[in-house]
RNA sequence: GGCGAGGUAGCUCAGCUGGUCUAGAGCGCUGGAUUCAUAACCCGGAGGUCGAGGGUUCGAGUCCCUCCCUCGCCA
């Protein structure tokens, strides 16, 4: 059996839920989802990273104890992805003991082989925020705070750091050797252009604060005075928690998949910490790019995120799998970001599930209902009929969709399964079953035994169109499955699930329900959903 | 400044190593056909000097040079 083993970011503990932990977060699920479906072994893992000083500053902002602040916002991050439908395995918090413990080991394991040294760090101090700036920012801010405007003091201070100047070679072998580790490959360039440059060594911890929670994050060892960098305590999420005899089969990580702006640590110092500690690589890291909330940047100071409230509005008003569908098939999986704008939300609703997946599963049940009381017609087994060879035609879309699975191309995928349903509408254009069902003049008729076969057809292909929808759009598809009498499949069923008039083909006698609309249309002078 | 990714129909984008590209798809628009269906589905049509200029070539969206514009990365 296959293992697939796909990690999102932790995320930031201190943020809201918004467009892009659902984002990232969804690609995982949509992912998984299908490996599950196709068999393999699958691990999906998302969390949250806790340890920043920010969330202890936070807390006090607050009134409320670091641990209290903590457990309600990483509770929002599970509220949202339930929300959202995600299958995740498992929710990590780097504040819990399995976390902590591992990852101190890592960086014990790491001192011990003096990739972690003690040495002297000189950067920017911004006192009024008490922290470094890089010096690209320290300069283009012309050495003032960014946030204050007051000058940036030089400073000095003992901070271990990691030995990364030691990898530059063995990791620009690495990137070199293996295209798909670092995809899309705008990113892969971007980072050999820059490992060109050379590596520097990189701080790894700093000096705990006065009166910082003790508990707080993770010291080095031996040395309590020193807190390990929240960032690379951070990386070692996706190790630890599958550090156990029970999950160390999934490791190397199939997949880790994050926004672009957190590149760098996963394509570069992870993989270099990795090697230090002897551990295979991850065999991709995938960096997509962002969305922008209708055709602008999204940012704090313009107060445009996409947060959670509003995507719950969509999902409220018009399911959430079609956010779910939009944002899986539209988003910025390539180097380029995309647009979440509601006048394109609406466009892809109304062409791709309301007339499309919608109205085809509407039209087909609608007809088994006038013309066979609702029973699945009893059809004999022509593979090729009105032009069409529904078995491979079926096939060959099965077979792109996984592969546009096994290449993170979820925009195809899709398609794929979205080309089924055209090819029925098609189908039903051709052969005419609504006319041919009035020339019908009994049971014995052999246009009986036509339109039957058509209906039959139709409903079957559908049968596999949901199927392949199904990671991207869980709770319809399960509800077009329901609507035509097909099984819902277990993991690992897609192939026997897949195969026309297979094991779990359509059973004649088995009876269709229309049920509600699946999609409806909706006017494009509707107002966009308010959160 | 260095490096990287782009600029192709109203919109979103495909077009890999140059010749079935006299340039494609989806959406939108428009004409027709049809009525099983969620005014939907099906067929047809209009719409682009492929960012600008120069070059290589029998032939360039596709290669080279210069320039303009957008976006990203710079620990």
């Amino acid at each position: 059996m296959a293992t697939t083993y796909i990690t999102t970011p932790i995320y930031y503990v201190n943020d809201r839920p918004h467009i892009g932990h659902c984002y990232t977060t969804l690609v995982a699920d949509v992912l998984a989802r299908f490996h599950r479906l196709a068999g393999d072994d699958v691990l999906m893992l998302t969390g949250t990273d806790e340890h920043a000083e920010k969330v202890i500053d936070r807390a006090r902002e607050a009134g409320v104890g670091v641990r209290e602040w903590a457990d309600r916002n990483a509770q929002a991050f599970r509220d949202a992805f339930t929300l959202m439908g995600f299958s995740n395995d498992d929710f990590v918090r780097t504040s819990e003991d399995r976390h902590k413990t591992r990852a101190s080991r890592y960086i014990q394991q790491l001192v011990d082989s003096g990739d972690i040294y003690l040495g002297d760090y000189v950067g920017w101090y911004d006192p009024g925020q008490e922290e470094y700036v890089t010096e690209s920012v320290a300069k283009a801010h012309d050495y003032k705070s960014p946030v204050s405007g007051k000058p940036l003091e030089k400073r000095t201070e003992k901070n271990y750091f990691f030995r990364l100047s030691a990898y530059e070679q063995r990791l620009a072998e690495h990137i070199e050797k293996h295209p798909t580790f670092i995809r899309p490959e705008a990113r892969r360039n971007e980072v050999l252009g820059r490992l060109r440059q050379g590596l520097q060594d990189v701080p790894v911890s700093r000096a705990v604060r006065d009166g910082d929670d003790a508990d707080w994050g993770i010291r080095m060892p031996n040395d309590p005075g020193h807190r390990v960098y929240v960032w690379i305590e951070a990386l070692c999420n996706y190790l630890s928690v599958v550090d156990t005899p029970e999950r160390g089969h999934y490791w190397p990580a199939s997949i880790h998949l994050l926004a672009k702006d957190i590149l760098w640590f996963h394509a570069v110092v992870w993989p270099a910490m990795l090697l230090g500690m002897g551990r295979p690589l991850p065999r991709c890291v995938y960096a997509h790019a962002y969305f922008v909330a209708e055709g602008r940047k999204m940012s704090k100071s313009l107060g445009n995120f996409i947060e959670i409230d509003q995507l719950r509005a969509y999902g409220s008003r018009f399911s959430i799998d079609a956010v779910r569908w939009y944002l899986a098939t539209r988003g910025p999986l390539g180097a380029t970001d995309a647009d979440f704008s509601y006048a394109n939300f609406v466009d892809i609703y109304n062409a791709e599930l309301a007339n499309g997946l919608g109205n085809c599963a509407s039209r087909v049940v609608n007809m088994v209902q006038k013309y066979f009381e609702g029973v699945t017609p009893n059809a004999r087994d022509a593979t090729v009929h009105g032009g069409v060879d529904w078995p491979s035609l079926t096939e060959s879309h099965t077979r792109a969709a996984r592969e546009a699975i096994n290449a993170v191309d979820l925009f195809s995928a899709g398609h794929n399964a979205m080309a089924i349903v055209t090819a029925v509408d098609g189908y039903i254009n051709t052969t005419e079953p609504f006319r041919l069902a009035k020339r019908v003049t009994g049971p014995d008729d052999p246009a009986h035994a036509d339109l039957a076969l058509i209906l039959y057809n139709c409903a079957e292909a559908l049968r596999i169109a949901a199927l392949l929808f199904l990671p991207f759009m869980p709770a319809k598809s399960a509800a077009v499955l329901d609507m035509i009498g097909a099984i819902i499949p277990e993991p690992g069923g897609l192939d026997d699930h897949t195969s026309w008039r297979g094991k779990f083909g359509l059973k004649p006698g088995t009876p269709m329900q229309k049920g509600q609309g699946l999609f409806m249309r909706v006017e494009a002078d509707e107002p966009a959903p308010k959160a």
